[in-house]
RNA sequence: GCCGCCGUAGCUCAGGGGUAGAGCGCACCCUUGGUAAGGGUGAGGCCGACAGUUCAAUUCUGUCCGGCGGCACCA
């Protein structure tokens, strides 16, 4: 006899071994027509699965959270099947389910064009069509491996050779397609469906190694209705809209060009919304006692060489000459610099914790695959600060640094903030004890902060153990921003010291620190986070003064001249054209508020607010709109 | 950096071996209009750069530069 208990908590009862198919079809036709898989004791199974002891068994069907993994996995061998039965030759690697959807990576001599997405498309829908049958076979090590390399699949073979001993090996078989596979899988092509679209090609390394040989990667989505699919779509679209590379050139923001690649032009309305983003930071700083410093953006390749810099990032910076052959290098970041600052003089433990700040500029070349408008630049500036302080302050100064940059996180309006943990990289400067000891720091110091964290092991900094702060924007998507690293071997390597309690000299610990991350990529964060639609305090431009017929152009002229002595960023739009016209242009330039003024308004002395995506319009006088509107403005804090 | 795609007016894009087109924007004129595009006229282009093929290249080929999507990278 074998139990199965069901999610609902009732409990069948079969006089043997028994599959989820039986089970699904012992409830009713209809389950067994819907299943897709089925998860046993929470582990998620071939619906042909032989369940051999009491088990609670619950039926995956195409509305459960976990079918779309299941279809999109299917759907990517589907594909590949496809793809091997209309271009002999090519091999498969991998093909795993992803976030909206899924890709399979294959190689091949003659590279895949978008125009063969439809003639593969097709043959896909031809398999879903042909309903073959999806089976699962045990095979020996050997034998794959044989089987793989008589079929002139290198990848697959090799891969087999790389599993670990104690791993069973299955193959799945679809028709005359066979694949090297863990499984789940669908019984058979047809329970897919058609909701499926190829999306995109790229290339990728085998094994994510760019000294492997380069394969195909195809991608494509995949859901479970055609409804589903086409929201999908839509919402591609409606992130495209919310760009910020888009947003930057439609507000007239910043723009890039080919003599700065990786530099970003500011535009006066963008480089205001990074003057406001600056003076908010400043003020925020001012009061959480930091101090602020600014130091040289080219740096003898000495000092670069003493903090381990030239060692490991050398390709990655650049570099000048002088005129006596000295190289110098543009500051890839401030810490060195701020050690200098710290050396001058002598520093008590009373002046401890020395919170240095600068809005620092530092230039880094990226690989030329990796800029990304804002987002990756080589030109930024991040709100950086090194916190020197005693090992006994290093909870309390982690602590503090969470708090604020919380608050900070708010007054932006990001409420949802991801913690990451990161240890020690492969590739990192001082001994493990030091390291043991600044994990063990730094671990005591998140928890007291009392956040919660997930690990994020190998990830750490050259230097130190970090914090990763990964902000969460509006429609889901993350952006690692804020940073803690806690430096115990840099202080050595540059030989800072303190003077302690007893008269003796001892290494101050530094913690570095971001909260934004680089001014330019938090503003394009900021700008995809809103879509463009700015809050008040942050608009560029918070106001335009828009005329209805030239008649009321002094009073328009007195209007916005008081918006601006009451400390607001308002335009004026007298042109010669009609109110509709304006209000479009203004709101397609996401201007918050639009201040219509017309005949009456004049006479009355009174202005016809109208809030950008509102539809109704205030009617204020204009002492009421300027308080009003002043007041809301404000920046939080 | 690697793979694929792309590069035509300020923007979005069409075109195609015989030196170019649209819409929006811009300028000027008419219109003074009450909350998301009023009308007319006009000016804008070394068709990314450099080589090659050709009687002729913006169009075909190659190289380079830049952009986009991934991969790799991200102190």
């Amino acid at each position: 006899m074998v139990a199965i208990t069901l999610p609902d908590g009732s409990v069948r009862e079969y006089d043997g071994a028994v599959t989820g198919e039986q089970v699904a079809a012992s409830i009713g036709p209809g389950l067994a027509k819907a299943a897709l898989i089925v998860k046993v004791d929470g582990e998620p199974r071939d619906l042909r699965f032989l369940i051999e002891q009491d088990a609670a068994l619950e039926i995956v069907t195409r509305d459960h959270e976990d079918a779309l993994e299941v279809l999109r996995h299917d759907c990517a061998h589907i594909m590949a099947e496809a793809v091997q039965e209309l271009f002999p030759g090519t091999q498969i690697t991998f093909g795993p389910s992803i976030d909206d959807g899924f890709y399979y990576d294959f190689h091949r001599e003659t590279p895949f064009t978008p125009e063969d997405f439809e003639t593969i498309e097709k043959r896909m829908g031809e398999i879903v069509d042909r309903d073959e049958d999806i089976t699962r076979e045990v095979w020996t090590r050997a034998d794959a491996r044989r089987l793989f390399e008589e079929k002139g699949e290198t990848f697959k073979a090799e891969h087999v050779g790389n599993l670990p001993e104690d791993v069973e090996i299955s193959l799945y078989r679809q028709g005359d397609w066979v694949d090297l596979c863990t499984g789940p899988h669908l019984p058979s092509t047809g329970r897919l469906g058609k909701s499926f679209k190829l999306m995109k090609l790229a290339g990728a390394y085998w094994r994510g190694d760019p000294k492997n040989p380069q394969l195909q990667r195809v991608y494509g989505t995949c859901w479970r209705t055609n409804k589903e699919l086409r929201a999908y779509l839509h919402r591609l679209e409606e992130a495209e809209k919310r760009d910020h590379r888009r947003l930057g050139r439609e507000m007239d923001l910043f723009h890039f060009q080919e003599e700065a690649v990786g530099s970003v032009f500011w535009h006066p309305k963008g480089w205001t919304l990074y003057r406001v983003c600056e003076t908010h930071m400043r003020k925020r700083l001012d009061a959480a006692d930091y101090v602020e410093v600014r130091t040289p953006q080219l740096v003898d390749r000495g000092l670069w060489e003493r903090s381990g810099h030239w060692e490991k990032f050398r390709e990655h910076m650049f570099t000048v000459e002088d005129e006596h052959e000295r190289v110098l290098a543009l500051k890839p970041m401030n810490c060195p610099g701020h050690v200098q600052i710290f050396r001058q003089g002598i520093t008590s433990y009373r002046d401890l914790p020395i919170r240095m700040a600068e809005f620092g500029s530092c230039h880094r070349n990226e690989p030329s695959g990796a800029l990304h408008g804002l987002m990756r630049v080589r030109a930024f500036t991040q709100d950086d600060a090194h916190i020197f302080c005693t090992e006994d302050q290093i909870v309390s100064e982690t602590k503090k640094f969470c708090e604020l940059l919380l608050s900070i996180y708010r007054d932006f309006g990001f409420d949802e903030v991801e913690v990451k943990f990161s240890d020690r990289p492969e590739v990192r400067a001082g001994e493990d004890s030091v390291w043991d000891q600044a994990e063990e720091a730094l671990m005591t110091a998140t928890k007291a902060a009392g956040l919660p964290f997930t690990l994020n092991p190998g990830e750490g900094a050259f230097y130190g153990p970090k914090l990763e702060f990964v902000l969460k924007d509006t429609i889901g998507r993350q952006w690692q921003c804020g940073t803690l690293q806690v430096y115990f071997v840099l202080p050595e390597r540059l030989d800072a010291v303190y003077i302690a309690e007893g008269g003796e000299k001892r290494r101050p610990v530094m913690l570095h620190r971001a909260i934004l991350g680089s001014f330019e990529r938090f503003i394009g964060v900021l700008i995809e986070h809103y879509a463009g639609r700015l809050p008040l305090w942050l608009a560029p431009v918070q106001g335009v003064v828009a005329t209805i017929t030239s008649d009321a152009d002094d009073y328009a002229k007195e209007v916005a001249a008081a918006f601006k002595k009451a400390g607001m960023r308002v335009e004026l739009d007298i042109r010669n054209e009609k109110i509709n016209y304006k209000v479009r242009e203004h709101s397609v330039g996401k201007t918050p508020l639009i201040l219509v003024v017309g005949r009456q308004e004049a006479e009355n002395r009174t202005v016809a607010i109208r809030r950008l995506g509102g539809k109704a319009q205030e009617i204020l006088a204009l002492e009421d709109a300027l308080n009003t509107l002043s007041t809301e403005a404000t920046p939080p804090h």
